[in-house]
DNA sequence: GCAAGGTC
């Protein structure tokens, strides 16, 4: 159930009717005996925009564009045609979420409805509770015309620089189109962060280091570390001769108990990590989240709160799991004297932390099952106790030389009971009196290297760009897939392409804030003077207009430099091995809808386009046909293509054959058509028009057979488990007659 | 065609 239903189920005890009728949908209902309809708005119904005038890329003048006035178009025609559609209206109350954004689509909708009336009020409610909602609706605020504003620079501001510094970059490397270099707020010092760890990797130095152990007994093994890493061979020989086969002397010891603490509600970006940790990745643990929510499962499931509120009934939701599969969880969590939920330490007024709402009447499978145990068990784990493990340190002393022992007891299991995706783990160490002597056992030296920093899976990613601040809850994961769209960066954990390197070099030529996430830092600011009416939106705006035409007249004074960069990264591509032919290095250079292989030695034929996704790999082998070399590509769960690099080679079309044209005797081809669905079609188009379907999923093999009734190539569908021979004629008997038959003489 | 922010 969506917001609007759940509200204004709620606020009419249960009789709410949606109505629909041809092009509008709303909810009526009865309140305290009075009439009301409920529109549900589902995000912002107006979006920024500049006038027709600066269509075009290459004309327009960025100067003027930065000056330009920006207009607002309808981005959500549903809400905006339900609202046009009522009059004689006494009241309206708007009730989305309550945050800057929500602020906004609440005064956007205020432009649509019939004006002439005075009684405008917002209600604030924090989550979808019978209880908050109903106080809410008894205790109306005023509309926060200020906030709302501070929600419009947001969006004015990142349209100009986004539309602004995107068109300079585009036109000036000359990237248009499907090429273009994408700017923003967010996504550029997004990438920025990976670019530099992947700079911080490449250039990396591994140090050599020493470490020193010791195995001690006391009844039980335990190990004890020196104290320091050391850089020098010499002092590190020095010190192992020192202490090998020595015995060490207890020089302190002690040991306390120590809580370690549940974890906090989740937020999103809580979610999406652990949610990574169980192998589901973030843009499918958030579809999996929004289709639990949709069915009444879990609460909103974008949110950075990390705090229950009052409201939330929390005992009786526990009790919803008994009698489940997490029976003995809810009785563990409801066996408690009084329960006292964690808390994190980010708590916001629009959403409550991600919960279970209800127990699925029917049983889920698959993701969906495990997403949805993960949420329940994180929120029973959050109303359970702390564990408890008793931590024991050692100093111990081999001539003079200092090595640390430590360990670790679990005394009470606590909430890892309940979240069984983390683990406490035991470090035996036993227990030691100061100033006796402990036995030596082993003594070890081990040569090691500095290592350099990982880079950054979606999961860290996202952690990072919430601790910068950079996008929200709603829109993290969506700017990670958009760095990868655009060519941008690739993989988990993710790498920057050379498009990605060569774009952030060209704009840190100039220090200006969009690389950064300072921008977003001071933006924040702004937007709370207006909120605060302390300053006007358009002040604000016009003092970003100025920064962006100076950010704009420096970038343009490294322009030249800018080409060179863009263009020299991203046309140096990936090397994927040597030429055959002359020793050359071949690379493999990405655009956003194909690739180039070419190789560097001037003249090479080595110089094609290619049309595949997957990892692109040379080999040693040379085509049959053409004697150039083959190509290998890799995809995930597919066993590897093998192509010749000329894309207009026999050998690929031979290959790709998958029968005999029953009409001219071309070769039968799988194409793509003009919507992407997948089809056999004769080579000797336009001279043939023979074409038939295909299924659209599966993998087909040709059988080598001609089907006896049409003479068409008779091929194998292979999909999941099941695999079946077919005609491609739909039409044909074979697939009504001799399929039967098969399956009848398999039943026998 | 541009951004980031909402969201069935």
């Amino acid at each position: 159930m969506d917001a609007g239903r759940r509200i204004s189920y709620i606020l009419s005890d249960k009789t709410s009717k949606q109505k629909k009728t041809k092009n509008i949908s709303y909810i009526e209902f009865e309140r305290n005996n009075e009439q009301n309809i409920m529109v549900s708005l589902s995000g912002h119904i107006l979006g920024a925009d500049f006038p027709e005038e600066f269509k075009d890329w290459v004309k327009s003048d960025l100067d003027k564009l930065i000056d330009s006035n920006i207009i607002y178009k309808v981005t959500n025609q549903r809400a905006y045609s339900a609202l046009k559609s009522f009059s004689g209206i006494d009241n309206i109350i708007i009730a989305t979420d309550y945050d800057r954004e929500g602020e906004l689509i609440g005064v956007e909708a205020l432009k649509f409805i019939e004006p002439g009336y005075t009684n405008i009020r917002r209600a604030k409610f924090s989550a979808l509770t019978s209880q908050e909602v109903k106080d809410a609706f008894d205790n109306l605020l005023d509309v926060n015309y200020g906030l709302a504003d501070s929600a419009k620079a947001r969006e004015e501001i990142d349209l100009l620089w986004g539309a602004v510094l995107t068109r300079f970059f585009s036109v000036t490397s000359n990237r248009l189109w499907k090429d273009f270099i994408s700017v923003g707020r967010v996504q550029t010092p997004t990438l920025a962060l990976i670019v530099e760890r992947e700079e911080e990797i490449t250039s990396f130095v591994p140090e050599k280091y020493f470490v020193i152990n010791v195995t001690f007994n006391k009844g039980i093994d335990f190990q004890g570390v020196y104290e320091k890493n050391i850089k020098d061979e010499d002092e590190a020989n020095k010190i192992f001769n020192a202490i090998n086969g020595n015995d060490g002397i207890v020089k302190s010891y002690k040991n306390e108990k120590k809580e370690v603490y549940k974890p906090p509600p989740f937020s999103t970006t809580d979610f999406l990590r652990e949610a990574s940790r169980i192998g589901v990745t973030p843009s499918n643990a958030m579809k999996i989240a929004e289709k639990l929510y949709m069915s009444g499962l879990i609460s909103y499931p974008r949110t950075d709160n990390t705090v229950y509120q009052r409201s939330i009934p929390l005992k009786s939701i526990a009790k919803k799991f008994e009698g489940t599969e997490f029976d003995n969880e809810a009785k563990m969590v409801l066996g408690q004297e009084k329960i006292y939920p964690s808390r994190g330490k980010v708590e916001t007024t629009d959403h409550p932390p991600i919960y279970p709402v209800s127990y699925p009447k029917k049983a889920l499978t698959g993701a969906y099952k495990n997403i949805y145990e993960l949420i329940v068990r994180r929120f029973l784990a959050t109303l359970y106790k702390n564990a408890v493990i008793e931590k024991s340190d050692a100093d111990i002393d081999i001539k003079g030389y200092n090595f640390k022992s430590s360990g670790e007891k679990i005394i009470d299991n606590g909430w890892f009971d309940i979240y069984k995706y983390r683990k406490l783990r035991e470090y035996k160490l036993p227990e030691l009196v100061i100033g006796e002597t402990v036995k030596g056992k082993k003594w070890n030296m081990e040569e090691k290297y500095t290592e350099p920093p990982k880079r950054y899976d979606v999961a860290s990613l996202l952690k990072l760009m919430e601790s910068l601040n950079l996008g929200t809850k709603s829109t993290r994961h969506d700017i990670i897939q958009k760095l990868n769209d655009r060519n941008f960066a690739t993989g988990n954990p993710l790498r920057p392409t050379p498009l990605g390197i060569g774009f952030i070099k060209s704009i840190t030529t100039i220090d200006s804030d969009i690389a950064k996430p300072d921008m977003t830092a001071e933006l924040e600011k702004e937007m709370d003077k207006i909120a605060e009416n302390q300053k006007k939106l358009d002040d604000v705006v016009n003092d970003s207009r100025n920064m962006l035409h100076s950010a704009l007249k420096g970038f343009r004074g490294n322009k030249e430099e800018i080409k060179e960069t863009i263009t020299s990264y991203a046309n140096k591509g990936d090397s994927i091995g040597t030429c055959p032919l002359d020793g050359g290095e071949i690379s493999l250079i990405k655009f956003r809808n194909f690739s180039k292989i070419k190789c560097s030695t001037e003249g090479c034929k080595i110089n094609f386009n290619l049309n595949a996704t997957g990892l692109v790999q040379m080999t040693d082998k040379r085509c049959d046909v053409c004697s150039l070399p083959i190509i290998k590509i890799i995809r995930k769960g597919q066993s590897p293509e093998y192509r010749c690099v000329d894309p207009n080679c026999e050998y690929n079309r031979k290959k790709l054959s998958i029968g005999k044209c029953p009409s001219d005797g071309g070769d039968l081809i799988i194409r793509q058509s003009r919507y992407g669905k997948r089809f056999l079609g004769c080579s000797n188009y336009p001279k043939c028009t023979v074409t038939y379907p295909l299924p659209q999923k599966g993998v087909i093999m040709p059988t080598g057979e001609i089907c006896r009734y049409c003479g068409a190539p008779l091929l194998i569908m292979v999909n999941g488990k099941r695999k079946w021979k077919f005609c491609p004629n739909m039409k044909c008997e074979y697939n009504r007659k001799d399929k039967v038959e098969k399956s009848e003489s398999e039943n026998k």
